[in-house]
DNA sequence: TTGTTATATTGCAATATTACGATTAATAAT
DNA sequence: ATTATTAATCGTAATATTGCAATATAACAA
């Protein structure tokens, strides 16, 4: 199939699916680490600054906005990306609540 | 291609897409949540808990013991899966260090 | 041994992802 | 107007992922 059965889960299940995927290529963890870096980037930037092709850091740049985790603005003949600060801390909320449900349990049972 | 190109990027961001890979489907998401729940758990309740066939769930079991993240113990006809406490531990300080990345950040750029 | 139960493995079809060359669109500079 | 620059989009090849039926394996029970 190559299709996730996403009825069957619950949405906070898929959304926190939907975020881990989002990190789950070494590229757009890359991106998002540059961009908290500078603060303010331009596309080219990312190219220079990893090594893939520019449709490539593109397409990356454009699943990344589409979650809402960074956003875009034009500045002439190129654009200016940046974290969504809100987006982010929402998005963190839901990942953290994930990650840490260990606490408050016990040790290995087997 | 389908195939990322790992050998540009530093082992940090690989390992960060290696974790954040498997929390990417909704199932292992739930097969996750579900072991911790119990906190001792047979591969069958799980077939029975999360709507997908028995191979699959399987599998996606694979993944999870590979990355280290559950262990499983054959007892009897039955296998017993739990959550590796110290490795997940470990996992959650890689991914809480990137996910904190925002922290000591200021607002948005553009 | 024969059957039963529980899980793993194999093989495969459907779909998704990654990467990039070629092209396009939009603005800026001359 | 022409040309350069920057980034998005299109098309496509290579590979990965998901899901399951069929089958295999392993442990136990009778």
């Amino acid at each position: 199939m190559g299709l996730a059965k996403t009825e069957i889960f619950t949405d906070r299940q898929n959304q926190i699916a939907l975020f881990a995927k989002a990190f789950g290529h070494p590229a757009r963890v890359a991106i998002l680490q540059h961009l908290f870096k500078i603060n303010a980037c331009i596309c080219g930037d990312l190219v220079d600054e990893i090594g893939l092709a520019q449709p490539t850091i593109s397409q990356h740049l454009k699943e990344l906005k589409q979650l809402g985790l960074i956003k875009g603005n034009v500045e002439g003949t190129s654009v200016c990306y940046c974290i969504d600060n809100e987006s982010w801390t929402g998005m963190k909320e839901t990942m953290l609540e994930f990650l840490n449900q260990d606490i408050s349990k016990k040790e290995d049972c087997c």
